[in-house]
Parts: structure tokens; C-alpha cells; sequence
RNA sequence: GGAUCGUUAGCUCAGCGGUAGAGCACUUCAUUCACAUUGAAGGGGUCGUAGGUUCAAAUCCUACACGAUCCACCA
């Protein structure tokens, strides 16, 4: 036994024999199952800090697995759609290329190599932080049995209504070159100019003058006395093409008190004006196009990009004598594209679309009855404002890499139908004239089916009835809405159970000064570099002691340090007992002994306790105070009180003392290895045979 | 505009109704005896502010201030 705990020695040694031997495996028996889900980390980068803290599933899944529970713990990759295009967009930068060089199957070939690669390391990065992953049964996003069930999530939505295709203003990103949903858009605030124009009878503020081309109608508020003659009238608009006529419609959306009290409607290049057009039937205009370019409706700004068309219309209307006042550094929102910060253009688009508000109304009511428990409790209201907030759902999305959507046109009938298999002639006319869509499924729409669709396509038949809904969906909180609500209404739709029972959020791991941690600020902290310097059990440890459940976390070096001597304690209290044993090996044949010292009494008295506490939290999600408990038991209390009062006794050939002192040292090696599964291994293995192992034992009873 | 979190020792954070805590940092001492990735002792906080509830409040309630985050179609 060294005099210090080393975990390159152990940790893969250790890894690899809990695998070989199957000590991760699941299978349908007789015992109450236990079942997580692991998010499945995006196949196209290293993991990060974020990843690491899937460490509190492991905490669970390693917990109940003491507790002799039949335990599953089922890993897998992400696709990735958009985000792994993305960031092979930018390898092939780096590489001089585009996307535009290779057509469709090549470049999606190339990401899949790609993404294969990335799979294999990422799933390496999870083994090294110990986590007792079923691998037998992994799954990946793109495994074709996963796909099948995503088409029929598809079809069967569709055949219920649920999903439509319709032309509507949707997010658009003209750098990124696809829609978005209305997750996907971040909203900036910025200061821009405010521009007073001369509009027929009126003058209106706008930030948006070159989108005047595309104006179809003009309004105000019906209460607003100032216009009330020319509502419901046509106008006369002097624009910088020629005279064009608006109606003048009165919309309760106008707010009499801004600008002037008159807004002009695009219907085709603004959310509030696609609505305000909806409502009083103006037509819809397009004069921006998918380029990010204004088309040939503009004449002779056709070609110009969305600023430049700006610049030089602000200039034109100046010179007619159009343009009234300019207000600077107007403070407004504007969406940009999450990725890559650029303006997002609501464009008219034909889509597919899921009607949201029957599949959330019914999942709000499963968080409300919560046979969906959330913690923090507090994520519980938050997550019940989502589900009252989203909208209609836009799936579809306008690059290769991702789940092709299995909609087919038609070209005699010019309908479109759904096909789970590649269909040889048309379901409509029965010829061969159909198109598949060229778009590919938000990667979200296949994440919301994970739970069900993994435990659907791994093991046998009554697998999924076994452990599924799952016990826990655990993940962090910033991906609420992306995808925690939308598995409870697609997992509730598809397999009328909820796809698991509790919820619990962690918080998001931050530098040492609180702030999020990122390339360009250069703050990022590799955790396969902590687990090379301190090993797995040091950065597992770092994470979860002193958090609080669902807070942000700064994470910083010197926490990492500070486990690490802790695991090391934890080792050499080992030590100090195996080497008093060796020497006193004769005497331990002697099997019975019992306590008469009163501080060995103390001693078994207060470890009662603290295992009766550890038990209470753990089952409570307290998991975080529960290792502060073993913490401060194992140094403060066992080592430098107990052992230090116990030593002379020891020293002098007290087997009573050296022997409570192993059993409880044992018993707090299985209540720590949840925590930190390596040096607890290995330290239970130096007092037992060099095949036995800590996870086959038991923690309670 | 709505919502959430935070404000406790120099730093980073636990505690969340009953004599102020941890880690790191700091001071002094110890050290052939499991561990210097150590031990012992110590300094350091009127627990953001103001009210309220209670025998008792860092802990519950109400305002407010400051900081952070998420959301929202002011053209």
C-alpha cells in the first residue's frame, strides 16, 4: 500500500474490471428498477465542465446500485444537427473549404466520419470520469431503429393533426442558411437609429425603413381619435419606387403613445406585422429574400444586403424630402442567431410545424398533479411557464446533417404525405413523380423521444415496461425548455406515461468569478486535464461538495486540490488499519470481540447516526450535504479524533479498537463511493480478496 | 414589463427556526509513530438594509437596495 493514493494506478485498472465483469449491466429481474437516461452529449467535441456534472447521476446510479436496486444507466451520442454542422463548417474553414464545395451525400458523409470520431473520444472522456454506464446498450440519435421511431412520433402526429406544413414567418438566419425555432433566437438589446418618415397622410417612426418595399398596410389604434377618419381607407404612399397604395387598418396592437401612433405594416419581415396582417388580411410582400438580399421587387436596391439596402434608403428618402427626423441610439431588442450571432430575418417560409398547445396543455397538467416531481422545487414554476408559453413548434431546418424528414410531395397532386419507409411510388397518385423534402429534423425533435426511444430499441421486449417511465431525468437547468418540456409532451404523447418521474436540475458550472466559462474568454477549464492531475474521484468531489442543488457552480483549481487531499485522507486511513493489522494478523483469528472501551462505543454511536442522516439526504436529492457529512465525519471525526485517541490502544494490541475502527472505515467507503468510485474500490480491496468489489455490496440492512 | 437566484469570515460558498460553519488564504506550534496532499491551537463575521411574526430568526413574512440570470413582437 503506497503512503499515497495514486489514481493513475487504479482508475483504468478499475474501470475496465467493473465493465469486463458487467457490474454496469441491466437486465429485467425481480428487484425494484432504477433507470436514468444519460443526456447524450453532442458526438463533436471533447466533454466539457458541463458534462462532468452528470457526475450526480452517477451519484444515483451508484448509490442505488449499493442499495442493491436493479440499476440501469443508459448512455448515448447526440447528432447534433445544426450544432455539428456548425462546427464542421468551421473545420472546413480552416481547411479553405465550404459547404457550398460538396453536394448533399458527400459532405454528409464527411460529417459522419467526423462525428464517429468524436463519438468514440467523447465516450472515452465519460469512462475516465467513472461513470457506471450500461455500454452494452448505448444508443446514438442516428441509429436506424431510432430514426424508424422518430418517423412514427412524425407520421402518427400528423395523422392527428398535430403537425402541419404552413407558410409563416419563421426565424431565419441567412449566414447560417436555415429557419430556427423561437428557442434558437437570443434577443439583444443594441441602440439603433429611429427613423421619422413621411408616409402619405402620415408621419411613422421605424427602425426598419428599408422593409417600406415591402409595406402592405398601415396602422392604428382604434381608439386613437387623431386617425380615426382614414381607418379602413386606401392611402396614397409616395415611396422611393414609385406611388403605392396601403389600406389603413385600426389594430388594438398600436400603442397610441409611441412614435406617432402610426405603424406601418410588413406582414412579410416582422412577427407583430405577420399578426397585424393576419388579423385584417393584408397581403404579405417578400422583399427580402433568403440570401439576406432584397429581391427584385426592390428595383434598384435589388443586390443589396439588409444594411447596406438601409444605409442608401435612408439616404434616398433624405433626398425626396421623405425623411422627417432620425432619433439616435434608440435602445430596442433584436433577435440574433444563438450560433452565430447574427441578425435573425423573420422570413415567410413554408415549414413543417407541431401544434404545441394540446401536447403542453396536457404535460402542464402531469407537473401540476406532479406525477412529474421537479427539483429544485422551484424549477417546478418555471417549467409550468414554458408550458404555457410555447408556440407552435418549427421543425424543420434547412441543412444536411441531421434526421431527413420523411414528407414526400406529390407533383400532379402538389400534396404532400408521410412515409416511414422510403416509399417506391406515390401514397397520393401512385406514380413516381414525388420529392422528398430537403430539410432535416430540428435535432431537438429527436432528443424529446430519447427516453422512450432508447428503452424502446435496447434489450428485449419487456425491457421498456421494466424501466420505463425512467426513475430520474437529471440534467441542467438551462436546457428547461429545450428539452426537459418537450420529452414530457412528446414522451407523454407517444407512450401516454410520463417518461420519468422526477426532475432534477443541476446548476451551470462557472469560473472562479461566477462568469459563464467560454473560449473566447479563455476561462475554460478542461476536466480531462483535472482527472490527469488529481484524478476522477478529486474532480467528481470538487463538483458536488459545497453546491447547492440547481445553484451555478465556480469551479477553480484549488477546490480540485482540496478534494484531492481529501481522497488522499481517505486512502491513508486504509493504510493506517491495514498496517496495524498486518502486524497484529496473528491475534485477528480471534474472531469475536466486543467494544468495552466507552470511546469505541462513542465511536459506533456516532457513525449510527451519521449513516442514519446519510441515508435521509441521499434518498432526498440531498447530495451535496451528504458528502459534506462523510467529509467531516471520516477526517474530522474518525481520523484525527477517533483514530487519534484509539492509536495507543492499537499500538499496544487492542483488536477490539483496530477492528471497529475497519468496519465502520468500511462502511464509510461504501457510503462514499457513490462520490468518489476509485479510491474507494481500491481501498476496499486492499482489506478484501484483489477480485472483490465494493459495488456488489450493500449498503443498508 | 414578468419571473428566478444571490447578498454569511480576506476569497469561494454551505447552513435555512434554537449558543455563527467549511474549503482555500492567514498566524503560532508540532512532526522518525497512516497521511506535510499532515496534526494541534488561533485570529477573523452585529449573516445586504428596514420593518414584521415568534419565547427564540442568518434561517419564516413584507418592503427596499445592490448584483446575476432567464423570458417578453415598444414599431
Amino acid at each position: 500500500m503506497d503512503s499515497k493514493y495514486q489514481p493513475q494506478l487504479v482508475e483504468e485498472k478499475n474501470y475496465q474490471e467493473w465493465e469486463e465483469k458487467g457490474f454496469f449491466e441491466a437486465k429485467i429481474s425481480n428487484k425494484k428498477p432504477f433507470s436514468i437516461i444519460l443526456p447524450p452529449p453532442n458526438a463533436n467535441a471533447d466533454l466539457h465542465l458541463g458534462h462532468a456534472m452528470y457526475v450526480v447521476e452517477d451519484v444515483m446510479i451508484r448509490y442505488h446500485k449499493l442499495l442493491r436496486d436493479e440499476v440501469l444507466w443508459l448512455p448515448g451520442a447526440d447528432h447534433a444537427g445544426f450544432e455539428t454542422q456548425f462546427v464542421f463548417e468551421k473545420y472546413l474553414k480552416s481547411q479553405g473549404k465550404s459547404r457550398f464545395d460538396f453536394n448533399r451525400e458527400t459532405l454528409y458523409q464527411m460529417i459522419w466520419n467526423f462525428v464517429m470520431d468524436n463519438r468514440q473520444n467523447m465516450e472515452d472522456q465519460l469512462r475516465r470520469l467513472g461513470f457506471a454506464l450500461d455500454w452494452q446498450k448505448k444508443k446514438f440519435t442516428m441509429d436506424k431503429d431510432i430514426i424508424k421511431i422518430v418517423y412514427d412520433t412524425f407520421k402518427k402526429l400528423y395523422d392527428q393533426g398535430l403537425i402541419y406544413r404552413a407558410k409563416k414567418l419563421v426565424n431565419y438566419c441567412t449566414f447560417c442558411g436555415t429557419s430556427f425555432s423561437d428557442l434558437e433566437v437570443v434577443y439583444k438589446e443594441r441602440k439603433d437609429p429611429l427613423f421619422y418618415m413621411k408616409y402619405g397622410p402620415f408621419t411613422l417612426a421605424t427602425t426598419r425603413p428599408e422593409t417600406k418595399f415591402g409595406d402592405t398596410g398601415v396602422a392604428v389604434n382604434p381608439k386613437d381619435k387623431r386617425y380615426k377618419k382614414w381607418v379602413g381607407q386606401e392611402v396614397e404612399i409616395e415611396g422611393l419606387i414609385g406611388k403605392f397604395k396601403v389600406r389603413v387598418v385600426a389594430d388594438e396592437s398600436v400603442d397610441p403613445k409611441f412614435g406617432t401612433g402610426v405603424v406601418k405594416v410588413t406582414p412579410a419581415h416582422d412577427f407583430s406585422d405577420f399578426e397585424t396582417g393576419q388579423r385584417h388580411n393584408l397581403p404579405m410582400k417578400q422583399i427580402i429574400g433568403y440570401d439576406g438580399k432584397l429581391n427584385k421587387l426592390t428595383g434598384p436596391y435589388q443586390g443589396l444586403y439588409v444594411n447596406e439596402a438601409r444605409k442608401k434608403v435612408v439616404e434616398d428618402l433624405k433626398a425626396k424630402g421623405l425623411m422627417i427626423k432620425i432619433k439616435e441610439d434608440y435602445k430596442h431588442r433584436v433577435g440574433t442567431c444563438y450560433k452565430c450571432g447574427r441578425i435573425i430575418e423573420p422570413l415567410p417560409k413554408e415549414q413543417w410545424f407541431i401544434k404545441v398547445r394540446p401536447l403542453a396543455d396536457s404535460a402542464k397538467k402531469l407537473v401540476e398533479k406532479e406525477e412529474i416531481k421537479i427539483y429544485p422545487k422551484r424549477f417546478k414554476k418555471i417549467l409550468i411557464w414554458w408550458l404555457d408559453n410555447f408556440r407552435d413548434w418549427n421543425i424543420s431546418r434547412q441543412i444536411v446533417w441531421g434526421i431527413r424528414i420523411p414528407a414526400y410531395f406529390c407533383q400532379s397532386k402538389e400534396k404532400w404525405f408521410i412515409a416511414v419507409e422510403p416509399p417506391v411510388q406515390c401514397n397520393i397518385c401512385g406514380k413516381k413523380d414525388f420529392i422528398q423534402d430537403e430539410d432535416t429534423f430540428d435535432t431537438w425533435f429527436s432528443s424529446a423521444q430519447w427516453p422512450f426511444a432508447t428503452l424502446m430499441t435496447v434489450g428485449k421486449n419487456n425491457f421498456f415496461n421494466y424501466f420505463y417511465p425512467t426513475s430520474v431525468m437529471e440534467t441542467g437547468y438551462d436546457i428547461l425548455p429545450w428539452w426537459v418540456a418537450r420529452m414530457i409532451m412528446i414522451g407523454y404523447y407517444t407512450t401516454k406515461k410520463v417518461p420519468f418521474k422526477t426532475v432534477f436540475l443541476h446548476g451551470l458550472v462557472r469560473d472562479r468569478s461566477g462568469k459563464k466559462m467560454s473560449k473566447s474568454k479563455g476561462n475554460v477549464i478542461n476536466p480531462m486535464d483535472m482527472v490527469d492531475k488529481y484524478g476522477a474521484d478529486a474532480l467528481r468531489l470538487s463538483l458536488i461538495f459545497g453546491t447547492k442543488e440547481g445553484n451555478d457552480l465556480p469551479f477553480f483549481e484549488n477546490k480540485v486540490i482540496g478534494m484531492r487531499n481529501f481522497v488522499n485522507k481517505v486512502w491513508n486511513i486504509g493504510r493506517f488499519i491495514f498496517i496495524n493489522r498486518q502486524v497484529k494478523s496473528e491475534k485477528l483469528k480471534v474472531k469475536s470481540y466486543n467494544s468495552k472501551l466507552k470511546i469505541i462505543k462513542d465511536l459506533n454511536k456516532e457513525f449510527k447516526e451519521e449513516k442514519k442522516k446519510y441515508l435521509k439526504m441521499m434518498d432526498g436529492y440531498r447530495f451535496s450535504q451528504a458528502l459534506g457529512l462523510i467529509y467531516e465525519f471520516l477526517w474530522h471525526r474518525f481520523a484525527d479524533y477517533y483514530i487519534e485517541q484509539l492509536k495507543g490502544e492499537v499500538i499496544n494490541g487492542n483488536i477490539e479498537a483496530l477492528e471497529s475502527l475497519k468496519e465502520v472505515y468500511l462502511e464509510n467507503l461504501k457510503m462514499l463511493h457513490p462520490f468518489a468510485p476509485f479510491v474507494t474500490e481500491a481501498g476496499w480491496k486492499v482489506f478484501n480478496k484483489e477480485n472483490s468489489s465494493i459495488l456488489l455490496e450493500r449498503l443498508k440492512g
